[in-house]
DNA sequence: GACCACTGGTTTTTT
DNA sequence: ACCAGTGGTC
């Protein structure tokens, strides 16, 4: 045990060891989180305070868990099957598959991810006959799923205009309809497993008694739903209930945006008296300048629990500051850069790029591309939300579940069989009205429709007469082979991926099968080897598509870098209005946000960071010109190291190209043409001031004469359409 | 039912 | 610029 608790620090060593109470440890970043939190787990189990069934540790991505239980297992010689390790979809799976009828679902009721979840809530529209112009799906989607991450059902919503009346009642619409058809959304097994343990009270006592000890990893991007059910679980109000030991950052809260609630770090201090906060401020990743610089900027922040941190490794090397003319320019200064790194023997993957937006990776994959640079793109589709798998997938679901009628949509007619819109909206009628499943609605089909819809449905009952007894692997071949999706893909020209896809697919049955260690053995006892693959492809859609071990530079957006660290960073795109983003930068709840995700992306780097910047940038096919980002303000210019010239804005006089232009869009941005009905004077990306907004850059320009607009990017005030005729706006 | 042209919408994203 | 989804034509 004294090996457990070496080399710990002092706050990290009593945190790790803190008697059985109730605690919030702030983490910040690069401050040994995981570590603590791990060690944690393994002291109160080598201690004997707990056993393995008394542990439940609750992180958000499927990544977290698992690298928690391999720690745990190379700590310690114990089974941490006992222990319910996993995400907060994961275990509510658990629960639900464990006691599927206490909570009203069928045993192999089936999960939406969001893209099935869209098409459940457009079929749902369609059958209701209600315009989707009026309830757009992905609007209606985020209404319904908002309300589930707050506790709320429809029949409790809010309504506060007719508007929202009629969202509420499609809301309970499409519960019906879940319900109906033995499905369930993301938010829905949070919800269902929350409503299960608070009406069922021996079900609840049995859980309450069990868990002793609670631990949540990203306690920050808790959303409303999650901090009840944690309340729930460790009997909040009770003495014996179990002990919350909270690990976050609220200075990495990143997701807000998606429902998290920092405020649920407040709320758990203050409703569960924790007397013990323990903050972690020494930064075992960084060095000094770059640990200032994020200390600088995340002081403008307010409302902060309020953290510090500090390292005693060297200052290290100023933050190295490039500013280009254009996308293209900063790109090119990028990869250059990175070439010459990698030739002094820096590892690629020790290199990372990073940037707010995915449409940022397309100029920077061209340029390593041109230069031979092996680089990896996080990010995009996942395996299990392709095309050809999500088909293969909902053959599958249906002879698991029948009812599914999301996937009975999705392939009744692929491959193409001949039943057309036409039919598959009469048969949509007849569900409707018979009140049943698609599948049970085929039979009162009559006609030339009805032949081929019952064809269909014979198809699915053979695939699942003669498949009932092959191992999954062969089941999901047969299935693939049988149902026609290999021969439609053989024969479409760019098909040769989809059907390595799909061969894929089939190695991925037969290694889930194999590994017995990762998977959720519980719910596969109690379901089956089928019912399980599905859950997995649903809750864990798989692995990112570039190939994992290689030796490769590491593109991703800011927010997929979170948790991850890299001896060289180069962050890219600071421009107001790109990074903060201007959608978020007009509140301060929002810019703050930005500011988060500002020192989440600089405490990713170890040794060197690079920030850039460029004055001109193609997005949505229009060039737009840029003014540095407000952050840069933020950081003390002595940590600084500029390495070009440095402009207030791209139309000053020319000068020398700094040696990374040069050639074909890299130089200057070409003098902007004079925008239609713009008055004399005036150009696209001139340098402009008015007396509310301050100096700005005219971005673009529309209409003429009295209509006469220009978008002007105001930096720190943000982007503004003004009516030339009414704002006064002078040359600056 | 297959193919093509047009449209709108593009911050971040896990489960 | 680029993608996905849609509506039209053959």
């Amino acid at each position: 045990m004294s090996d457990l608790l070496a080399n710990l620090n002092p706050p990290q060593l009593s945190a790790v060891t803190l008697p059985p109470q109730h605690a919030l440890i702030l983490a910040g970043a690069g401050s040994g989180k995981t570590r603590v939190l791990t060690t944690r787990i393994a002291w109160l189990l080598s201690t004997g305070q707990v056993g393995p069934q008394g542990i439940l540790a609750v992180t958000f991505t499927n990544k977290a868990a698992k690298e928690m239980q391999a720690r745990l297992s190379a700590m310690l010689p114990v089974n941490t099957r006992a222990m319910w390790i996993g995400t907060f979809h994961g275990l509510c799976n658990r629960l639900l598959r464990a006691h599927h009828k206490e909570a009203g679902l069928p045993a192999l009721f089936q999960i939406l991810d969001s893209g099935d979840q869209q098409s459940a809530v457009k079929r749902l529209l369609k059958n209701l006959n209600v315009d989707d112009e009026k309830f757009p799906p992905r609007e209606l989607c985020h209404f319904i799923n908002a309300h589930k991450e707050q506790g709320i059902r429809a029949a409790q919503a809010e309504v506060y205009d007719d508007y929202t009346r009629r969202r509420v009642e499609l809301y309970a619409e499409y519960e019906a309809q879940c319900q109906r058809e033995g499905v369930v959304d993301f938010a829905e097994l949070l919800l269902r497993t929350y409503e299960l343990l608070t009406r069922n009270e021996p079900l609840r006592q049995h859980y309450q008694q069990r868990f002793r000890h609670i631990l949540v990893d990203e306690f920050q991007d808790t959303n409303v739903l999650q901090y009840k059910w944690l309340k729930l679980l460790a009997n909040y109000g009770a003495d014996d209930g179990a002990k919350l030991f909270a690990v976050g950052d609220d200075d990495q809260s990143i997701y807000a945006f998606r429902g998290a609630e920092v405020g649920n770090m407040r709320d758990f201090e203050r409703e569960f008296r924790v007397q013990s906060v323990i903050r972690l401020e020494q930064n075992y990743r960084s060095h000094g300048n770059i640990l200032e610089a994020a200390n600088a900027i995340i002081k403008h922040n307010r409302g902060r629990l309020g953290k510090n941190l500090w390292t005693d490794a060297g200052a290290g090397e100023p933050i190295r500051v490039f500013e280009g003319f254009s996308d293209l320019d900063e790109a090119r200064f990028i990869v250059d850069e990175c070439r010459e790194l990698i030739r002094d023997g820096i590892s690629r993957n020790q290199i990372a790029l990073l940037y707010r937006s995915n449409a940022q990776s397309r100029v920077l994959e061209h340029q390593l591309f041109t230069a031979g640079i092996p680089y990896r793109v996080y990010g995009g589709l996942r395996f299990f939300e392709r095309q050809e798998i999500k088909h293969a997938l909902a053959y599958l679901r249906l002879i698991a579940n029948p009812d599914d009628d999301t996937a009975f949509a999705r392939v009744v007619n692929f491959p193409a069989r001949g039943i057309g819109a036409r039919s598959q909206e009469n048969l949509q009628a007849a569900a409707h009205q018979a009140n049943s499943s698609l599948y049970n609605a085929a039979a009162s089909l009559t006609g030339k429709a009805g032949a081929s819809v019952g064809a269909f449905v014979r198809l699915i009952e053979e695939l699942r007469r003669d498949t009932a007894s092959l191992p999954l692997s062969e089941m999901v071949e047969h299935v693939i082979d049988k149902s026609g999706l290999r021969q439609h893909y053989l024969g479409e020209k760019e098909g040769q991926e989809r059907l390595d896809n799909l061969d894929e697919l089939v190695n991925a049955a037969v290694n889930f099968v194999q590994e017995e260690s990762g998977g959720d053995l519980a719910a596969r006892e109690e379901a089956g080897d089928l019912a399980a693959f599905l859950t997995h492809a649903s809750l864990e859609a798989g692995e990112h598509q570039a190939l994992e071990g290689d030796e490769a530079l590491q593109l991703m957006t800011v927010h997929a870098a979170k948790g991850l660290e890299f001896d060289i960073v180069f962050l890219s795109g600071l421009e107001q209005g790109l990074f903060p983003h201007e959608n978020a930068a007009q509140e301060r709840e929002g810019l703050e946000e930005e500011r988060r995700l500002m020192y989440v992306a600089v405490t990713r780097a170890r040794k060197r960071l690079y920030l850039s910047w460029a004055q001109t940038r193609m997005l949505h096919g229009q060039t737009r010109y840029c003014v540095a980002s407000s952050f840069f303000d933020e950081i003390p210019e002595g940590l600084l190291r500029r390495i070009n010239p440095v402009s207030k804005s791209a139309y000053e006089a020319p000068r020398a190209s700094g040696g990374w232009g040069g050639g074909m869009g890299g130089g200057r941005p070409a003098a902007a043409p004079a925008a239609a009905g713009l008055p004399d004077g005036l150009r696209i990306g001139m340098n402009v001031q008015h007396a509310k907004f301050g100096f700005g850059v005219i971005v673009a320009a529309e209409g003429r004469g009295a209509d006469a607009r220009v978008q002007v990017n105001f930096g720190g005030a943000g982007m503004k359409w003004l009516a030339l005729e009414y704002a006064k706006l002078t040359p600056a």
